[in-house]
RNA sequence: GGCGCAUUAGUGUAAUUGGUUAACACGCCGCCCUCUCAAGGCGGAAAGUACGGGUUCGAUCCCCGUAUGCGCUACCA
């Protein structure tokens, strides 16, 4: 027996990466390197009817995109595969053998139309909607009867009645649910494949799965996962239920109230280390003493634990989530993030082949904006061409203006170049000499500069359109 | 309806597992910087810990009840 760590992310393969689910990932992955386990990626891909073609290669695409790298999975390997659950059929056939033959499950004849039915009635009753075990009661002979004459069946658990399932979960302690409360649950369906609590149970336990992190909403069906545990003896993993994340108005975080997959969230220019960051910390604190709140994931790993993650629902604040990317802007390495931005200039028009003019564009723009998808439009001041209406133009055209920049260009053109912060010492002693000030002085540089009298501040402007052509705008206006 | 889980400023969280003026961050407001807009700096408003009972010398923290929210209640995961 070891003790080796060793959890799963199991998603179904639905198309795209929920937030959510980026986060109970997450928390998974972290715990895994935090104890030095292993990570497995697991499709649960057992409902037929909500297969999506591509799903999986998109799901594992957005991992290594993320940096999250399992250690074992589809595409990967591992010594426990295959890796997907449609793949395994065969395996959960012979455990249901198994627990039919020892008689911890049974096989059920019902038409849907006959649930329906049922269930119907129990809620007009105002009782408990559930399998009323009514196939519990059919004689041996009657199952077979059945089976041979070829009636599609389902084989449900067996649950034990009238006593009480316990369990502790590492982050909300103790629960304790009644078996009465806990439906026989089909575990094969009648198309052969199983459902997720038999595929889920069969697949921990032959994975080695040491700790289960997953979705609060699994919590109500743990009981039936540790009946089946108990059924086939097999040891309970430490479980941990992750509290949901919610939408402003507390809600369980969907679609409708905008975007939820990490992919979007990724395409707007939400950095990776952002949304890493920012997940980890939704609903989860390293501790006391602890006020930062920027981490990288290095520094994710060595704080986390899996017990100080919060047991109530946490509300997605986007707001925050700005705020926290804007700070990784400011500090991202510049080459990285010009990188990064490029793309995106391109989507708004803007010709980035002046590649040295494109850093300085970044460096220009970051503390402007709190996403990628800002930059076009923060950018455009830096290329678009100077065109000013009347109104501007008298005021450039004044005798005021005039002196401002043929002072200004003696200056300039004894500068080796322009850096980040040698134009604005150079304003200031046009200021000195001139006599001229605030924004008699700024407005005509600003708009000869620019054609545009609000934006960044001049030193960046000046900066960016680097010594020559801050000469040739002025010049051009002060002719 | 039943069962389960949760509940600290608007939001995310903290409070040496009973003793603090209940802290930090986002957001908001104001001031400073300043040609403008951000960024940055400084300061402020904002919860008496959902409510009601206990236990205790003392409860955000332990127990019970109520309310509210959420989850589950499928041959979906």
């Amino acid at each position: 027996m070891n003790n080796e760590v060793r959890v799963r992310f199991a998603p179904s393969p639905t198309g795209y990466l929920h937030l959510g689910s980026l986060r109970t990932a997450l928390f998974n992955y972290l715990f895994a390197r935090h104890n030095n386990g292993k990570f497995i990626l697991r499709i649960e891909d057992t409902d037929q009817s909500r297969k999506v073609e591509g799903a999986v290669e998109n799901l594992i695409n957005i991992f290594n995109e993320m940096g999250l790298n399992f250690d074992e999975g589809p595409g990967i390997g591992g010594d426990f595969g295959p890796y997907f659950q449609s793949e395994r059929l065969d395996t959960y056939k012979k455990y249901c053998d198994e627990l039919l033959a020892k008689g911890h499950a049974y096989y059920s004849f019902e038409t849907a139309e006959e649930l329906e039915e049922m269930r119907r009635v129990q809620l007009t009753q105002g009782k408990q909607t559930m399998y009323d075990r009514r196939a519990r009661q059919l004689t041996e002979n009657e199952v077979k009867e059945k089976l041979a004459s070829g009636i599609p069946h389902v084989i449900r658990l067996k649950v034990p009645l009238d006593s009480e399932i316990r369990f502790t979960d590492l982050i909300r302690g103790n629960v304790k649910i009644e078996t009465n409360q806990v439906d026989d649950q089909v575990l094969l369906k009648s198309d052969g494949y199983p459902t997720y609590h038999l595929a889920n149970v069969i697949d921990d336990h032959l994975m080695n799965i040491s700790h289960i992190i997953r979705g609060e909403e699994w919590l109500t069906s743990v009981p039936k996962h540790i009946i089946l545990y108990n059924a086939f003896g097999w040891k309970v993993p430490i479980m941990a239920h992750v509290p949901l994340i919610l939408n402003p108005d507390k809600s369980k975080l969907s679609k409708r109230q905008g975007d939820v997959s990490t992919e979007d969230f990724l395409k707007k220019g939400y950095l990776k280390e952002t949304l890493l960051n920012f997940m980890a910390l939704l609903g989860w604190h390293p501790g006391e003493g602890e006020d930062r709140e920027i981490f990288t994931i290095e520094e994710l790993i060595g704080l986390f634990n899996i017990e100080r993650v919060n047991s109530a629902g946490a509300v997605f604040n986007i707001e925050k989530l700005n705020w926290m990317n804007a700070e990784y802007i400011k500090q991202y390495d510049i080459d990285k993030l010009t990188e990064l931005v490029i793309p995106y200039l391109n989507a708004g028009g803007i010709d980035t082949s002046d590649s040295a003019k494109t850093k300085r564009v970044v460096v220009a723009i970051r503390n402007y904006i709190n996403k990628l998808d800002e930059s076009a439009e923060q950018a455009g001041i830096y290329y678009k061409k100077v065109e000013m209406d009347a109104a501007q133009r008298e005021i450039t055209g004044t005798e005021i203006s005039k002196q401002i920049f043929d002072n200004l260009i003696l200056k300039v053109e004894s500068l080796l170049e322009i850096t980040i912060d040698n134009f604005k010492p150079v304003v200031s002693q046009v200021q000195k000499e001139t006599g001229i000030k605030g924004k008699d002085l700024f407005m005509p540089l600003r708009l000869a500069l620019t054609g545009v009298e609000h934006g960044p501040e001049l030193g960046l402007i000046a900066y960016v359109l680097g010594k020559e052509e801050v000469l040739k705008r002025i010049k051009q206006v002060n002719q």
